[in-house]
DNA sequence: TCGCTTTTTGCAATCCTGTGCAAATTCTGC
DNA sequence: GCAGAATTTGCACAGGATTGCAAAAAGCGA
């Protein structure tokens, strides 16, 4: 068998000549050794190539130091940017990211949350998708934190991080009316998660509030293909809009390329068009997408940041951030 | 203290009036227990909400089930497609994934190593930089497996998949040509990773063979705003090149919208691209770029299959794997 | 050098699970 | 109903670390 086992403390302490009590307080903060033991104990470690198993560690100390990140379509340019931000925080913080990526069903979210406690990760933080109580009672329960990003659930004890999506669907009704645009459209997916619905209901209330309609349509998943789609939707009708908010950027990427090279319509000229989440495409020059900005390393440091406190606050346990809009020249004026 | 305990084997052994050995039993497939005291057990389990703790698990059984995925700017299309699909294919196999992502710096993979080596990972693979020998050495004679994915590194245990890059920059070479394109231009960064230095070897070889010269342009790390200003670099020169071929789609897209919008050429008439990758923009209308497909999903099963593999195979260590060329509009002809 | 206080150190118990071994139970065939 | 075979069960130890407690060592002032 060239199966060759770890190196542990027992072995670090007979090379050093202490007891493993000693290595194990060597590398654990605030305790106590004296600096010539210390020392002894770190060279044999360095010889022996010994790092303290956190497995046992964490066995020991009920803390694993896992955070799990639950996420679906995490090739998305979105979600992709915030679990990067997520991941660099944790490490930051001492704690490491453990991915779990889902289909689009709240099932396999249930499941992710099971195999965190399994590991007795520290915390979840779920992306998409939304667990069952019972689950989410049980995590809660074993004494595993929970955050939920721009999911809008009203339960208690996790933590809800949220932007301000209504308000900003109205702040870009007045951009549009502002711009001469009378026509209003807004372009969603049939995901129906909490926040694409909380943007088309507050763009659809605030231009009700100018005295405008509002054309919705939906389609598929929220991805490029879906705005394509319903651009072939919304530009097929007699009377074409003159403004589109899409819930996300990526529907508003396929969006200009179907109005632009399918039909021949010029941006911001004939139409304008705004999107959300301020993805990396959205500042290519072929697209220069007037869009909201989610403030991922926020976020990501209002997240590790409750994660890292150890009282539960109750009155931090729902947090909205504001996001900015990033004008670009995909709407006319500015 | 509200803390409560996870609950453990032996609360459900207690709850069900078995011993604590039915019920790990119960949850070890393969081990011999009577349907009777199975359901007991499982009944006790579910209504305790009892998991198996994997850092107790992983402590005995030597094995973590955990595969540490190292990887640098996962926000970038390429990558995150790629994280995707590991993560995915990990699953699928009963593995979990631990994700951590580094800076560009050689030394940042070297400590991620550690930290693989602290949770006692299954396996670690390596998405991005080249980690020290000496650390690598201690991973494998931990036992921990390695794969190296894009890296060419000659090192002996680790598992290396490699595209035929060389070949692949062979193949856009003559298609360029075949277009009518006699002024060949590589773009690249200056990141000087294996495989982004082997598309511009094997393209400059091949140029060579057609009797061509090619100028080699490089600049910043890998993205789209190094694409932009090596299109400022290529495109400001006294005799422009009619045919590029960037390192990667990043920066063919960088490339293309600078020379469409910058200097208003057009593609492929007046300049004919080709990238790298095949990531999702790659398709989008405004690009219809000619790019090589990176066989994600075939890396990913590929690697979980040699990770689950028992028996280490010495000569099937290394892999390569083809990338299949993707015809768009950014080149003449096709 | 002595007596007292402050650090260090080692022992042993603990965390939760997997598993070899022997005892106990069930099954089988007659 | 019984002997023998097959299965199931429980005990106890292992795995690698942390930590309270008491003993040992070191520091310190006179």
């Amino acid at each position: 068998m060239s199966q060759k086992l770890f190196v542990s403390a027992q072995e670090v302490a007979e090379k050093a000549g202490v007891s493993r009590s000693a290595v194990s307080r060597t590398f654990t903060s605030g305790a106590s050794v004296s600096p010539k033991t210390r020392q002894k104990v770190l060279d044999a470690a360095e010889v022996l190539g010994y790092h303290v198993n956190h497995l046992a560690r964490g066995l020991m100390r009920n803390e694993s130091g896992i955070v799990c990140l639950i996420v679906s379509d995490i090739g998305t340019p979105y979600r992709s940017a915030m679990t990067r931000a997520l991941t660099q925080q944790l490490q930051n913080s001492g704690k490491v990211a453990m991915l779990i990526n889902t289909d689009r069903s709240d099932d396999s979210v249930d499941l992710a949350l099971r195999q965190a406690i399994r590991y007795r990760a520290d915390a979840s933080i779920i992306l998409s998708g939304l667990p069952d109580k019972s689950i989410t009672d049980l995590c809660l329960k074993n004494g595993q934190r929970l955050v939920l990003i721009n999911r809008d659930d009203d339960s208690e004890g996790p933590l809800k991080i949220n932007l301000d999506d209504e308000d900003a669907a109205a702040r870009i009704a007045t951009a549009f009316v502002r711009a001469g645009c009378r026509k209003l459209a807004f372009a969603n997916s049939q995901a129906g998660t909490p926040s694409l619905m909380a943007r088309e209901r507050g763009f659809v209330a605030a231009a009700k509030a100018l005295g405008l309609d509002v054309i919705v349509e939906r389609f598929g998943h929220t991805g490029y293909e879906s705005g394509r789609v319903v651009a072939q939707q919304l530009l097929t009708r007699k009377e074409r809009p003159d403004a589109v908010f899409c819930a996300t950027d990526l529907l508003a990427c396929g969006f200009m390329d179907a109005a632009r090279h399918q039909f021949s319509m010029s941006i911001p000229d004939q139409i304008c068009v705004a999107g959300f989440d301020d993805i990396e495409q959205a500042s290519w020059s072929s697209y220069q997408l007037t869009t909201f900005a989610q403030p991922v390393d926020m976020i990501a440091r209002e997240t590790v940041s409750w994660l890292a406190g150890d009282t539960v606050q109750p009155e931090s346990q729902s947090v909205c951030l504001h996001a900015d809009l990033v004008w670009r020249t995909s709407i006319r004026g500015g």
